[in-house]
RNA sequence: GCACGGGUAGCUCAGUUGGUUAGAGCAGCGGUUUGUGGAACCGAAGGUCGACAGUUCGAAUCUGUCCCCGUGUACCA
């Protein structure tokens, strides 16, 4: 044994993965209990499913090669990969194909659930986040999308959102491939660059998107990104269908009239919303915030959408033989969370203790004689955990953000009186023992 | 993945053209009246300067490789 270093175990995360603390745990319980409600509302089931699937069943097998791709976490379990979900629709998909004869037809669930997503994080990106996702499975009646993208509204306004914190784009892939047919464009290279450079628009502005459909594009960095290499006549037939401010594809149009008839009208029809490559078959939508996001920084970040969705007609035929389809939507809840934080208008208030400060631990039966009438009456409460002065205690009360302290040392212990400090104002008052609780609810 | 910028005390950072004992503020610890917090004072402590290799009499500082973080970009079911 040479040199035998003491190693120290890094106290830094893997990237992308977040410790999170009260104030945003708290809002999004708040989130979470509004979408319970609503969805309840709306008639949807409850279901969860594991964190791992067999990383075939989420459509991430390459047989071709011995690991699976990239974009999951996944380890080998006796010969087989496992892999931690990326989102939770191929494991309703998967769900749907298992249990096919026992859910009722068509089938709505909701699910709540943590996603992990082995890719670069960026500014309001984890690795690993919490999701919500409806789905309507069974039916191609498109009532079913509108009421997602209803249903998804209201969930952001019940939240504190305001209808114009938030856009709600409707566009189909139908609009896309009428597009192709025009553009006369069979090359599926040229026509995923085409998709991927016009779901660029929102962020990039159309200027930085027809670099991209025409020769390439570099960015701030110096970074180079090879084009669609589209002509200038096409790139003028794609900018004008964008234009189009009026939908012409079946489905849009009675997706719209469905939303006439619930009186909704917070939407807009938007044919640069791509989402996904190959997943979707027919409606898509997506939801933007309209306000500035920052980063922990203060610096104001790019946030993209918040939640989206869209129907996709042949997920579930993947299992076997069945020809399923289905429509669903999602929502990326910790960032919905981030962007609350900083609405200014929003807080919820934190339960903090009231303290017992500790004066003389032979004294301590009768601290918990005070703490256990305290909480039996449903007021947070604790005695002092550590050790030390009352200074020390003092100030941990002040950091803790009690709103008060209670004083029971010998003299108001033979008095049978306990004094109390507000610690907000500063205000101290001797209590009889029997008013405390009632006392201490004015203060709190 | 690619591009650019960073890694110095628990945290935020300073550190001149390479020069010997690497600095500050905050936090923490101990005091300043052993019963009073929300920026009081004093003191001590705290670092293989991201890792490894190289150049040099001498490296936090220069070179190379790698790792990690940030931002942009690409990919993204």
């Amino acid at each position: 044994m040479e040199k035998e270093k003491k190693i120290k175990p890094t106290k830094e995360l893997p990237a992308g993965f977040e410790d999170r603390q009260e104030k945003e745990l708290l809002i999004r319980d708040f989130v979470i209990s509004n979408i319970k409600e609503i969805m309840i509302n709306y008639g949807f089931q409850y279901l969860e499913t594991p964190s791992f699937e067999y990383t075939e069943s989420i459509g991430k097998f390459l047989p071709d090669k011995d690991r699976p791709g990239e974009g999951v976490f996944s380890f080998k379990d006796e010969n087989k990969w496992l892999s931690l979900r990326y989102d939770l629709t191929a494991p309703l998909a998967r769900y749907v194909a298992k249990n096919f004869n026992k859910i009722p037809k068509p089938f709505k669930r909701y699910q709540l659930g943590t996603v992990w997503r082995n890719e670069k994080p960026g500014p309001g990106r984890y690795r690993e986040f919490l999701q919500f996702d409806a789905d309507y499975v069974g039916t191609k009646n498109l009532q079913a999308d509108a009421e997602l993208c209803i249903l998804i509204s209201e969930i952001l306004e019940k939240c504190g959102l305001d209808k114009d914190d938030y856009t709600l784009k409707i566009s189909s892939r139908k609009f896309t491939e009428k597009l192709f047919e025009k553009l006369n464009i069979k090359s599926k290279d040229q026509v995923l660059t085409i998709l991927r450079a016009l779901d660029k628009i929102e962020r990039l502005g159309w200027d930085e998107v027809q670099k991209l459909l025409g020769k390439g594009r570099k960015d701030k960095s110096g970074d180079y990104t090879k084009g669609a290499n589209l002509n200038i006549e096409q790139i003028k037939i794609i900018e004008n269908a964008l234009k189009n401010e009026t939908p012409e594809n079946d489905d849009v149009l009675e997706i719209i009239k469905i939303f006439n008839a619930y009186n909704f009208k917070n939407f807009k029809f938007d044919p640069s919303v791509i989402r996904g490559l190959e997943y979707y078959t027919g409606p898509i939508f997506e939801v933007n915030l309209n306000f500035e996001v920052k980063n922990s920084k203060g610096k104001a970040i790019q946030f993209g959408s918040i939640g989206g969705g869209g129907r996709y007609d042949n997920l579930v035929s993947n299992f076997g033989n069945l020809d399923y389809p289905a429509t669903g939507i999602s929502i990326g809840l910790d960032r919905l969370v981030f962007a609350l934080m900083q609405k200014k208008d929003f807080s919820l208030k934190t339960v903090r203790p009231i303290m017992i400060c500790v004066f003389n631990k032979n004294n301590t039966n009768q601290y918990i004689e005070i703490l256990n009438k305290l909480r039996k009456a449903n007021i947070s409460s604790e005695i002092y955990p550590g050790e030390g002065k009352l200074k020390k205690q003092m100030e941990y009360a002040n950091k803790i953000e009690s709103p008060g302290v209670i004083f029971y040392g010998e003299d108001e212990i033979k008095k049978g009186e306990v004094k109390l400090r507000n610690l907000k104002t500063g205000d101290e008052s001797s209590i009889k023992i029997e008013n405390l609780t009632n006392e201490i609810k004015k203060l709190i």
